[in-house]
DNA sequence: CCGGATGTTCACCT
DNA sequence: GAGGTGAACATCCG
């Protein structure tokens, strides 16, 4: 479950490679280098520098001498820098490290960045485009979500998840977005009020720094009672269980409406 | 042993 | 175009 705030950690682990340069590729799984390939990734990369790192969303991009290699993590993907991994457990993945997951890794002049992926649902694409994401979630205020909810029928929950509306939220962020806010996650986004759409806008950012400070997605208050019989941190009531959005979802019927 | 759950992205349908 | 559905991925759990 890597969110915009494990991006963030990884993007943090990889500021480390700024200036070093990139001597090979160990490919693991050719399909995880999506979009030019292997061999049109050595092509372009092999020999060119790291100059910085940047994060948009979920989306953690190398900037090279050659242009920018974009990482993205899926739910399962980890990274190791200099053999050093800054996030050991992830949420929905074997706490284990098999060397057979890795899918993908930098060797550079000094160290390197190991890319480990059960499930194979992350990927490695040269010169990722940011414009097709939305605006990154760690900027968002109340004005940019009332005019992304517009007159939406969608659920908001569906609004906030979908990267190209607001880059970089996942499903247990937004199920602790909203459960803090009081939002039933399948109202129309349209039809929110405008104090609600401005108190999820509100909200956002402050939660992002919360939990990142806290160390990640899965340490919201609420994240512990997903589960059958799990209870609402407020107010004890049984949370609800549906899918909305196409994603499991859980939520407190007593408070959020 | 099999079906379901798990989160993200993308292709495809209405 | 907006919104919804399901596939792909691999593993674990009941």
């Amino acid at each position: 479950m890597p969110e915009i705030l494990e991006a963030e950690i990884y993007r943090i682990a990889v500021d480390e490679t700024v200036g070093r340069r990139i001597e090979s590729f160990q490919i693991g799984d050719a399909a995880y280098v999506r979009d030019p390939g292997p061999d049109a990734l050595v092509e372009q990369f092999v020999g060119s520098a790291v100059r910085a790192t940047a994060r948009h969303g979920k989306l953690v991009i190398v900037e090279t001498t050659a242009g920018d290699i974009g990482l993205r993590f899926g739910m399962t993907g980890k990274v190791r820098v200099d053999g050093l991994a800054p996030i050991d457990a992830l949420e929905y993945a074997p706490s284990t490290w098999n060397d057979d997951w890795n899918r993908f890794a930098v060797d550079f002049d000094t160290g390197s960045l190991v890319i480990n992926d059960v499930r194979r649902l992350g990927s490695v694409e040269a010169e990722p485009d940011r414009d097709s994401l939305g605006p990154d979630a760690w900027g968002i205020g109340p004005t940019e979500l009332a005019a992304l909810c517009g007159r939406g029928r969608g659920a908001i929950k569906s609004l906030l998840l979908n990267q190209k509306k607001i880059a970089g939220l996942g499903n247990l962020l937004v199920d602790e977005l909203l459960w803090r806010t009081s939002v039933a996650p399948h109202r129309p986004a349209g039809e929110l009020t405008a104090h609600e759409t401005r108190r999820i806008g509100e909200q956002i950012v402050p939660l992002l720094d919360e939990l990142f400070a806290a160390g990640g997605s899965h340490c919201g208050a609420h994240v512990p009672e997903r589960h059958v019989d799990g209870r609402c941190p407020v107010d004890n009531q049984a949370l609800v269980h549906a899918t909305v959005g196409g994603r499991s979802t859980w939520w407190c019927r007593e408070h959020q409406s």
